[in-house]
DNA sequence: TTGTATGGCACTATTTTGGTGCTATTTTAT
DNA sequence: ATAAAATAGCACCAAAATAGTGCCATACAA
């Protein structure tokens, strides 16, 4: 949500504070959030009076998978492979490997501005054809 | 894992002890999941010796979207709608919408016959295009 | 030099999820 | 008949993941 108010202000900086208050989040929080952003350089940030964070890139060339990564860690739906201790005996390793293949290729093809709503985003360019 | 057991074992039933020793699970754990796609109809069941498990349709024709949903509700990355109280404020909520239902195609098309490593699995028929 | 804002880190609390205890009921083989 | 094998149901515990907070340091601009 965070970011899609940074894309819907594309380059200015908007302050936690300011962010909070148009979202109603919980202000400690967001600001955690944005802080492992800022560390991942999605969002530049500055200090300071008339300071905050905006999006250190244009918003279509920021994908999902990318900020998943950042708050969650690799894509994944399971943690296989290395250390897992059913490994030997399991059946769908790989089959859960292409799974998700597939969700993360979602996510590699949507970007932070498909995901604002469409009140001026053109066409979604993630269609997922069978 | 232990659907793509039972889709190794087409036809036959078999009993939770089975599975378990195979695969290497807590037993009761199993049970109590298999209960539970038993009640949902998604495996058959027969009691007493000689009993136990199997598939109520041919692997081929059970999407992973149905089990997820089985398992774990409706197919979603949040919580979004009714009585969320950030939605007034939300931007992202068809966006997210969106999102969740590519990632619902990719679980439509990839059955459990899909899911079982590829030792006689033709092709997957789950490609994501772009 | 003061107020506004982010940076860092440790910590608490809540929710979710993995896993267990116990008992009842159905079924088949002896 | 009856004992053994297996599922059905439900409540409960434990561990892990996630949401959220406290506190202080640091930077920047008026």
């Amino acid at each position: 949500m965070a970011l899609a108010f940074l894309a819907s202000r594309p380059g200015a900086f908007c302050s936690v504070r300011e962010i909070v208050d148009d979202l109603s989040l919980p202000k400690r929080l967001l600001a955690e959030v944005l802080k492992d952003m800022s560390r991942a350089t999605l969002v530049d940030a500055t200090r300071g009076p008339g300071g905050g964070y905006r999006l250190a890139m244009d918003a279509k060339t920021l994908p999902l998978s990318r900020v998943v990564e950042v708050l969650e860690g690799p894509v994944a739906i399971a943690d296989c492979g290395d250390g897992c201790s059913l490994q030997p005996s399991c059946l769908i390793q790989t089959g859960l490997t292409q799974v998700t293949a597939s969700i993360r290729k979602v996510l590699d093809n949507m970007s932070v501005a498909d995901l604002l709503d469409q009140t001026d985003t053109p066409a979604p360019k993630a269609i997922l054809s069978v």
